[in-house]
DNA sequence: ATGTCCCAGTCTCTGGGA
C-alpha cells in the first residue's frame, strides 16, 4: 500500500501534473494541501477517471487540503471536528459564524484538516500555518494550531478499527516545520526565521510524544534531501530547501514501511511544478488481513460543503 | 538580486501570501 502527501499549490493550476504523478506513482492514498479551491470547485471528475474518490475540505483562496484514495474513504473529520472553516473569499465563516478579522486570527479556523479511514488505516491531511516571523501573531497561532493537532493526534492513536484492532495513523502534510538542522540546506542560513526555530520543533516533538515517527527519516537516515524548495533564485537548482513536508505514523505503520522516498523529479514540471515535491511510503500488506469493510465501502465520498463530525 | 508562483479583484495590472 502507497500514500503519498504533496502540497500541490493550487490543484487549479496543478490538475494536469497531479493526473501524471497519479498515473506514474500510482499511489493507494494521496494527501494534498493548498488546493486553494472550494469544496464547490473541487475537481472530482479527474479523480474519478483516474479510479480515486476525492475528499476535500477548502475555504477557496487560500489552504485547503485533501484525500484522494483509491482503497475506499469512510469516517471523515473535518478541521478537526471543530466546525465551519472561515471562508476567505467573503470573510464570512462558512455556514455562519465569526469573521475573519486580523485581531480574530485564528488559524484553527482555517482549511487545514481533512481525515478519513482508507484502506483500514487513518490518514490525516494537514497544513500547518506558515508563521510568517518568529513571535508575530502568526507564528503564535501556528504553535496554537499545533497543539490542537497534538490533541486531535492523542484522540486519534488507538482508535479501534472495525475488525476489532487499533487503527493505525498516519499524520501526512505540509508541517512547515524542519525537524532538525539535517533537514535544512544551511542551519546558518535559516537559524532565525520560522520552520527552525526551537519552539516550533518543540512543538513537533510534542505530537511525536502522543505515539508518531517520522517514516522518511527512518527509512533514510541521510540528510540532504528535501521536499520544498523556493521559486526564487535558483534554489532548487541549487538544492537548497528544507525537508518540511512529513508523514508522521504509529508504530504499527512504521513496522510495516518497506520503501521511502521524497520524488524530487516531480519539482520539476514542465510546465510549472509546485515549489514542492511528493513523499511516499510503501506498507508491506502481507499479514493484513482483508477487510471487506473498507473495500466495499468503496463511496462515492463527494467533497462536503459542510464539516463532518468528530467521530 | 527585493530573484517566482499563485490567487482575486481593482482585471493584461496590482497587492497579498508563501
Amino acid at each position: 500500500m502507497r500514500i503519498a502527501t504533496w502540497n500541490v499549490n493550487s490543484l487549479k493550476a496543478r490538475m494536469d501534473a497531479v493526473e501524471r504523478w497519479l498515473e506514474r506513482a500510482r499511489p493507494d492514498v494521496l494527501l494534498m494541501q493548498e488546493t486553494k479551491l472550494s469544496d464547490e470547485d473541487a475537481p472530482l471528475m479527474p479523480f474519478q477517471l483516474a479510479g480515486y474518490d476525492l475528499l476535500h475540505h477548502g475555504e477557496g483562496r487560500w489552504n485547503g487540503v485533501a484525500i484522494a484514495s483509491r482503497v475506499g474513504i469512510s469516517d471523515p473529520v473535518t478541521n478537526f471536528g471543530d466546525g465551519p472553516v472561515r471562508d476567505s473569499r467573503s470573510g464570512a465563516a462558512v455556514g455562519g459564524g465569526a469573521n475573519g478579522a486580523e485581531e480574530d486570527f485564528d488559524p484553527s479556523r482555517e482549511a487545514r484538516m481533512v481525515s478519513a479511514v482508507c484502506g483500514g488505516i487513518r490518514v490525516a491531511s494537514i497544513y500547518a500555518p506558515n508563521g510568517r516571523v518568529v513571535d508575530s501573531p502568526f507564528y503564535v497561532g501556528k504553535l496554537r494550531w499545533f497543539e490542537r493537532l497534538t490533541a486531535w493526534a492523542a484522540e486519534a492513536v488507538g482508535t479501534t478499527g472495525p475488525s476489532g484492532g487499533t487503527l493505525g495513523l498516519v499524520i501526512g502534510g505540509d508541517y512547515n516545520v524542519a525537524p532538525t538542522d539535517e533537514d535544512v540546506w544551511s542551519a546558518p542560513a535559516a537559524h532565525g526565521g520560522t520552520h527552525v526555530s526551537e519552539p516550533e520543533r518543540a512543538a513537533l516533538a510534542a505530537l511525536r510524544g502522543v505515539g508518531l515517527s517520522d517514516a522518511y527519516r527512518a527509512q533514510q537516515p541521510t540528510g540532504g534531501r528535501f521536499s520544498w524548495w523556493d521559486y526564487r533564485a535558483g534554489m532548487f537548482h541549487k538544492n537548497q530547501g528544507m525537508r518540511i513536508d512529513l508523514l508522521y505514523v504509529t508504530p504499527d505503520v512504521a513496522s510495516r514501511i518497506i520503501w521511502a522516498e521524497i520524488d524530487r523529479e516531480a519539482r520539476k514540471g514542465p510546465p510549472t511544478p509546485s515549489d514542492h515535491a511528493p513523499v511516499v511510503i510503501d506498507l508491506d500488506t502481507a499479514g493484513v488481513p482483508f477487510d471487506a469493510g473498507w473495500v466495499g465501502a468503496m463511496s462515492r465520498v463527494a467533497a462536503r460543503t459542510r464539516p463532518a463530525s468528530g467521530g
